[in-house]
DNA sequence: CGATCTGTTGATATCCTTCAATTTTGGTGG
DNA sequence: CCACCAAAATTGAAGGATATCAACAGATCG
């Protein structure tokens, strides 16, 4: 079994407080916000493609996923959600999604309104920051994705891809060591990768007779991490999991006191 | 030859502006910020994986991109920058650059200061959300290179990549109907979808032979666009170059006279 | 106007896919 | 708790898309 993380604290706050120092007010108003109420059972669809973004939501527990179904069926899985993520942060800006989200556990989400998300902005200025860094991470998600699909084989994209689900578990207290809870199918690690679940099937058993991890009853273990990381040419600097720069700061430590700041 | 825009607008301005209506006061801010002060040759480095990002700057002139550098040598570009793009306005808040950034052809930047980027969403309300629609465009085509790179084979790789540049250089005008300029080598094309040169010729041999296109002295035309959108299963939805939705657009003319707007 | 980068073409190799059959796992109801 | 079913995982064999290697032709630029 995972650990539970030792604080309360909700998954949103952990994660921003990481970037930058909240103050009381910032914590009050993510208090308020990170509330789940919207439930999903798995394998259901949050989100879809054509439609009209839902209202923009916090993951408050579960895991979930951004996918787009081509003309002939086949899929493509785009980026993992896990608890403390936001979706469609910036898709409340679009009149139609151009991709869908489903859940892949059961799955609690906070619903934000539209407003607070501007508001947000003049009103708590850190949390903005905060969040805009976040959305910064994502992207540099999106570029490693690009990366391992257009230049790696299919052995390091699935080493990249568990080392990456470790290291962000573990930035938000779900990961024991090396160890994660992992409820994703090899078709599901297929459509994120580019491969067939054929071919991640092999790849696995290689992996499992070289020691590299153990994979089975929807946990994972990395044996091996150094050794996968190697094989991926894995390099947790783009996951930009440090606090934010000195003057970055120290800027918002002034607009405390910002004249615009309340 | 490409016409140029008819408008003297700049490139950034008429970007924002499809977005959302600007006020005179917007209009003001960009002029000044959206002035070549940097010039780089072609094909020199701009911002170096590793090292403290520099200033965030506007592509006022040229064609950019990003890219990564694997430990034997691959490259793998990961977006395009076209006049009117923003450079790491979302790496200002890092340490350290998680890929680099070069010049393809002789590019002129307008560095801003980070100050003013911070102060923007204060006032200038309308520029920020403007921005940040930026960035998820920004975002979604990174998503759209995943599906391609992870499902598409290589032809409809090439004529999503090809429709793309298109769609994107007419939405600064510097398409001429189905014709822009290409300043891209096979090899930087191979670099972008996952390809090698060798492969990137072979398709694009069989495309010239089915006149689908004419790709020469670093000019593209589309000779058959529907068909060649057909193949990539392209669609340019990903790409929101439409305009703001309207709850969106009434919340900030509200905001003009809001009291923390200025 | 030679040197170098870019593009082209052919032959061969490889990684991954496809197809098909079988086993294992997980969930459900009796 | 077990029987049963569907979904997921596994394994083998064969085929295909793209890579690799190599040689040459064409463009570009000082």
């Amino acid at each position: 079994m995972i650990k539970l993380p030792e604080r309360p604290r909700k998954p949103l706050a952990r994660k921003l407080e990481r970037f930058i120092p909240l103050t009381a007010h910032d914590y009050e108003a993510l208090e308020r916000l990170d509330r789940a109420d919207q439930h999903f059972k798995a394998g259901q669809d949050i989100s879809v493609e054509g439609k009209p973004p839902p209202s923009v939501f916090i993951l408050v527990e579960g895991m979930a996923f951004r996918y787009r179904t081509l003309a002939d069926g086949r899929r493509q899985i785009m980026t993992f959600l896990l608890p403390g993520d936001l979706c469609d942060l910036h898709s409340f800006l679009v009149k139609k999604m151009d991709h869908s989200v489903a859940s892949l556990t059961p799955v609690h989400l906070a619903a934000i309104p539209r407003e607070e998300i501007l508001e947000m902005g003049i009103r708590y200025p850190r949390i903005s920051v905060a969040l805009w860094w976040s959305s910064m991470q994502e992207e540099a998600m999106l570029r490693e994705r690009i990366v391992a699909l257009g230049r790696r084989n299919a052995a390091a994209r699935i080493a990249y891809i568990l080392c990456e689900l470790v290291w962000r578990n573990r930035a938000i207290g779900r990961a024991d060591h090396n160890c994660i809870d992992l409820p994703l199918t090899q078709t599901e690690l297929a459509d994120t990768l580019g491969l067939t679940p054929v071919h991640v099937t092999r790849v696995l058993q290689s992996m499992r007779r070289d020691k590299l991890l153990i994979l089975e009853h929807r946990q994972l273990t990395l044996l091996d991490i150094d050794r996968l990381a190697c094989v991926a040419q894995f390099n947790k600097d783009y996951l930009h999991l440090g606090a934010a720069p000195e003057e970055i700061r120290r800027y918002f430590d002034q607009a405390t006191n910002h004249p615009s700041g309340y």
